[in-house]
DNA sequence: CTGCTTTTTTACCATTTGGTAAAGTGACGA
DNA sequence: TCGTCACTTTACCAAATGGTAAAAAAGCAG
């Protein structure tokens, strides 16, 4: 078992962490805005108060810092499929779900670009996450859906493309900002629209 | 009137012709899959099969090729949109643009992500040509699907977020290949399914 | 306080990368 | 065949960037 840390073992002080912490939130405003090759260690060094090399006692190099960043929000980026309940109503998971996408991309929107910036590259250094993590609970949750369907509380369509099409509607928002944002200049309700519209399509795919 | 090439006036011989064409195949291939901080002149001379000197005597640097690339693009990239024709049918025509959208994706994966990342890091070289290119046109088509909506001949919805759920779901199948094909592999028919799948999604949408 | 460990800084380094100068090569008309 | 102009190559350079070594400073247990 190998460990990420400089010290050998899970010896984490207070400082270590602070300064740990200090840099992974820097790491994520500057990957997400620049992308792993445009973003720099004195970038991130700036963002974070520290100095270059100390960054490099905290982590092992760029690639460590960006590889611990990606696995840290993984979980959080993944939560709002996985809260998708076998025993809810159908309709209202769905819509759930895509409430809940959107409200990461509202809240989240630096996390949203920072997967979006590592799939557009081909997932260099996410390839195996996307086998191990996102992959069975995709599948999971196709089969969940496709149940529903086959059970006629939904209308019958392709569970997979019904989920890439909630993923791409919601995150659009966070990822193509710079886009939606001069297309919608002055409009102050941005989300609420795009939720309201968002809930009207899906609810008139699903309704059986 | 200043040009990008380094010969004053429309000089464009044949070499010149010919070499111009292989550097922006080229710097496509390799912006595409880098992005624009990750993509070297390097690697756009040995796609292109010539010296980076020999490349900067054609281009004056490497954010002069990027910005050609995305001239040159930007008209067949809005075609699609432009082509949606306000004296068809309003149903025909919102799905034929979704469809012509999908063609773009299968067969100008790369054109896709370079826009999408150039719209990611925040369009710093592609501002200008959001305000002046796109948003006209999406105005105006905006205004034309409002005015379907108005006269009945479509169900009432937001026509700003209906294109953009256009773009954000028929652009995924491109951008974020990467995912989309860990998650379908073996589905040697991901894009008939998705073009199915979608225009059933927009017909509910869309149908008064 | 003292000695030891952890953390931070200073001073570098090697490579990569965008870019240039200038010499060389080739095509082509007079 | 010669001169001219368009094109290409060779040999560089300065800045940026990821990373290191080692000294200095700061914590902290006794």
């Amino acid at each position: 078992m190998t460990s990420y840390s400089p010290v050998p073992e899970k010896k984490h002080s207070r400082i270590q962490l602070r300064n740990r912490k200090r840099i992974i939130d820097a790491a994520l405003e500057v990957f997400s805005q620049h992308g792993y090759r445009g973003a720099t260690l004195d970038q991130i060094a700036e963002q974070a108060g520290l100095s270059k090399p100390n960054i490099l006692y905290y982590f092992d190099g760029k690639e460590a810092i960006h590889v611990t960043l990606l696995n840290k929000l993984m979980e959080t980026w993944l939560d709002p499929l996985a809260k998708m309940d076998p025993d809810g109503d159908p309709l209202d998971e769905i819509l759930g779900y895509m409430h809940r996408k959107m409200q990461m991309s509202r809240k989240f929107p630096r996390e949203s670009r920072l997967f979006a910036n590592e799939i557009l590259q081909g997932a260099p250094r996410m390839g195996p996450h996307l086998e191990s993590g996102l992959k069975p609970l995709f599948e999971e949750k196709v089969a969940l859906i496709q149940s529903w369907m086959d059970d006629g509380k939904l209308a019958a369509s392709d569970p997979r493309h019904l989920i890439f099409s909630i993923w791409a509607t919601t995150q659009h928002y966070a990822d193509f900002e710079a886009q939606v944002s001069v297309l919608t200049k002055g409009d102050k309700a941005v989300f609420p629209g795009a939720e309201a519209y968002l809930d009207t399509l899906f609810r008139k795919v699903l309704e059986p």
